[in-house]
DNA sequence: TGTACATCAGTGAACGCGCGTTCACTGATGTAC
DNA sequence: TGTACATCAGTGAACGCGCGTTCACTGATGTAC
């Protein structure tokens, strides 16, 4: 890649960053290109040398995340089992249901900040949210350990307590249930793994 | 209350009707006032004579679903323990995380279809939707059998399972995901009601 | 019973505003000979 | 090494459009006497 190559697809990164950390923030319709623009230090214009639609962006910023910023943990799939695998399972938990995370707006996984803008989403946005449930699914699946139950159909289970139990308390009014949405998913998802 | 005043209520409950099934189908933002009140067979103009706001008519439309439509079991809180309460529960899982109810886009609860829209509301939006999840944690709260851990905590945990599954569901590109999400959070659903 | 007035339940035009996208243009860098 | 041209990485004005909200107005109904 030439040195210019390279400074067009950090740029592209840069642009992606911010596109996230705001759609994050405000969803999908209420960020503006603009706005996108400006934070990466760029003007309106550009913006279509780069992505071909605002939908484009939305999608790409979502896959960003796979690519780029996944918890630690998620990748490790397939890994060595004598590492500590179940180890892993409970690190992930208690990352992704933290304290930090639910007050992280900006830069938290995109199922608990865009799961209801992505649903009414284009296809490509879909696809891109859905690697992002398959690379979390697939962590839980390979780092869970024996028990009566297939390990997908637990992995699957485990991730819709932890995406639902922070959807809701970013959502609910009160601080004190919030928390109490979290604090239950995060010591219930953990009992699950000792089953 | 004199007739007229019933009919003007009865108006508003059809705008709120109608604006529940285009929020819930499109989002907050993406939904005009002017749609709304077309729905309902209205003009523009007349919107303010019943709502301050947008966003009011937001927060009003969760509170309708939490007045009008919750799903059948969730208002029989504190009811005669002996017809069957553990049943209760699974019914009302069965019923909630049913294929009818991932389909239906534009009757869901509100928890499925604007949980990030909510985070992203007016305090008073969000106390509406929190209302929506008290409702369901409580009726969990009292039909879940006898366990080891507290009541509320196993109900806040089934309740993030139950919408978490959904709205994953929701977003997924692959209709095979979807149903996997759906599956896999409804058999473990049910078999916590187990333990 | 009749009449004058007030209120109710809207109507529809107009306001200011910001959006996604297009497009002609531009200075800096890269390439050909 | 020098020069002409092409491409790259944007810029910023302009486009058409739809939105939330306001407001002066209106016909139908209700109330007072």
């Amino acid at each position: 890649m030439s040195e210019t190559s390279e400074q067009k697809s950090a740029t592209r990164e840069r642009i992606l960053q911010c596109a996230r950390r705001l759609f994050n923030r405000r969803g999908f319709v209420e960020v503006s290109i603009d706005e996108v623009m400006a934070e990466a230090g760029l003007t309106r214009g550009g913006f279509y040398y780069y992505f071909t639609s605002k939908e484009d962006l939305y999608a790409e910023a979502i896959l960003q995340f796979a690519r780029n910023d996944p918890p630690e943990g998620w990748r490790t799939v397939g890994g060595d089992p004598s590492d500590g695998r179940d180890g892993l399972a409970r690190s992930i938990v208690n990352a992704y249901l933290s304290r930090d995370h639910l007050d992280d707006r900006d830069g938290s996984c995109p199922m608990v900040g865009l799961p209801s803008d992505t649903a009414r989403a284009t296809r490509s946005a879909r696809a891109a949210f859905q690697q992002v449930v398959e690379m979390m699914v697939g962590a839980f699946e390979s780092s869970v350990g024996p028990s009566a139950d297939p390990p997908r159909e637990r992995a699957l289970a485990l991730v819709a307590l932890c995406v639902g139990g922070m959807v809701l308390a970013r959502a609910v009014a009160a601080n004190g249930l919030a928390e109490e949405l979290r604090g239950a998913a995060h010591r219930q998802a953990l009992r699950a793994l000792d089953r």
